[in-house]
RNA sequence: GCCCAGGUAGUGUAGUGGCCCAUCAUGUUUGCCUGUCACGCAAACGACUCGGAUUCGAAUUCCGACCUGGGCGCCA
């Protein structure tokens, strides 16, 4: 019976692992294979003159990163990695690999992004990159787990659209028999739909397509999402949400995922500490006047050269909160007080924007004002506003994009890192 | 979409007009080697993105195409 490499002690007695040959090393008399599975490597020794033919024939014949099933007895050997080592009886070449490979799992040379993502397969092999997606498995088991917990209902919407009723961004029309139809930009308006059907707390983690034609490194034409919308809650309340959220995240990574940090030498992970700055954007604004060239004015959207000098400035997580409500969606609630501010914030990490969310208007006629002063016609929203006509209760939500938490969380170069398949202008295969 | 930088063995690189039938590492193949752990040693194999132009001579200069990286714009 196989069993899983990380598992195997000097005390296992006859052992069997199945994985993939990593790295030969033939001495001559001697000869050592690292044999890894996902949870680990093992070394397996032959002293040629004690070993039988068949195993000598497949060990003189596999090819680094053939799948093998090797079975023996484990000894414990100070000067094996891991203290113990395997000498085999059995050693079956399973799936025996071509030859050159396309990149070096070994690590020995490296490989450009664009490489790596070609062969995904070989280079998810690598424990480094498993170490990401590992540590993003158990940043979304968290992030449900604790959606669940404080009484959320996990939804799915529809990606498949009618109409860009939210205007901005681009979308992907798509041939939907004769319809005209789109990939949807964000669950927003089906999360507000089911405030009106009463579900008071929401979430969904699914993709969001953007048809931007932009090149950087934290733009991806289809993300992941992590949405949440919550009735009778105004922008603190979700605010506090989030970042008790990304807390709990960091928190149960760091004490579950030691090994994945080790693979990425990460030896300094911090868990940020609550409560999160709330910088107002008026005081963002003049900070950002001081520390940056670029001409920025009141009114402006921060600037990636902003975004820099503020993450600089407050050196960890942090809100923007109190927008103008011109550059903010007409769905964001302005303040009762004061029309030309919203209730509407963004997280902020130091490298790049995490989150963005908002006190929503609920009120049907204010709304419809809202989409006016937008520029846009009312009418062409109905399938929208027709839910505020029938009992809409006040409420508050957010979209956290799952793959920046990812990567600012593990300090990744580039956002593709941390999608599997990553998506963007030019890249649709594989 | 705009701007900048690139494209050389499977992989990562050196090479700015002749010194290049192209450097180094890794890999692959072969040989030697009984404690390696980026094993070592020896030998061999393997590449200038494509098309056009300039030139006695182009990996190198110019033009075009394609591809890649990055910045900006855009990103409710």
């Amino acid at each position: 019976m196989r069993i899983p490499i990380q598992s195997v002690t000097p005390e296992s007695g006859h052992a069997e692992v199945c994985g993939w040959v990593h790295e030969v090393r033939d001495l001559g008399g001697l000869a050592f294979f690292l044999i890894r599975d996902r949870t680990g490597i093992i070394q397996v020794t032959l002293p040629k003159k004690r070993t039988s033919e068949a195993v000598l024939t497949a060990a003189k014949q596999v090819s680094r990163e053939s799948v093998v099933r090797v079975a023996g007895m484990v000894k414990a050997i100070d000067k094996a990695p891991g203290g113990r080592e395997l000498v085999p009886d059995v050693f079956e070449i399973i799936s025996m690999a071509d030859s050159p490979l396309p990149l070096d799992v070994v690590e020995k040379v490296p490989a450009d992004l664009d490489t790596r993502l070609d062969a995904r397969f070989l280079d998810a092999r690598r424990p480094r990159v498993a170490a990401v997606f590992q540590i993003r498995s158990a940043a979304m088991h968290v992030i449900n787990q604790y959606l669940h917990h404080e009484g959320f209902i996990n939804i799915t919407t529809p990606k498949i659209v009618a109409a860009a009723t939210e205007g901005g961004t681009d979308l992907f029309p798509i041939a939907y028999f004769n319809k005209e139809a789109f990939l949807n930009q964000s669950p927003q308006l089906y999360k507000q739909m089911m405030m009106a059907a009463g579900f008071e707390k929401v979430y969904e983690i699914g993709p969001i397509f953007r048809a931007e034609e932009h090149n950087t490194t934290k733009h991806l034409n289809e993300a992941t999402s992590i949405d949440i919308e919550v009735s009778y809650a105004d922008h603190h309340e979700v605010m506090r949400i989030l970042e008790e959220l990304i807390v709990k995240t960091y928190e149960y990574v760091n004490t579950t995922c030691s090994d994945q940090l080790s693979s990425l030498e990460i030896s300094d992970f911090v868990v940020p500490k609550p409560p999160f700055p709330r910088l107002p954007y008026c005081e963002a604004i003049e900070i950002a006047k001081k520390r940056i060239e670029d001409p920025i004015e009141y009114g402006d959207d921060i600037s990636p050269a902003a975004e820099r000098a503020l993450g600089s400035e407050m050196g960890g997580h942090y809100f923007i909160v109190n927008w103008p409500s011109e550059i903010r969606p007409y769905y964001a609630m302005p303040y009762e007080n004061d029309p030309s501010i919203c209730k509407a914030f963004d997280l902020m990490h130091p490298r790049m924007e995490l989150s963005s969310g908002a006190q929503r208007v609920h009120q049907h006629d204010l709304l419809v004002q809202q989409i006016r002063k937008k520029g846009l016609n009312p009418e062409s929203f109905e399938f929208y506003l027709r839910p505020f006509r029938f009992g809409m209760p006040p409420h508050a939500g957010w979209g956290l994009g799952a793959d920046r938490l990812v990567m600012t969380m593990v300090g990744l170069a580039n956002v593709r890192e941390a999608v599997l398949f990553p998506r963007d202008m030019h890249r649709l295969v594989p």
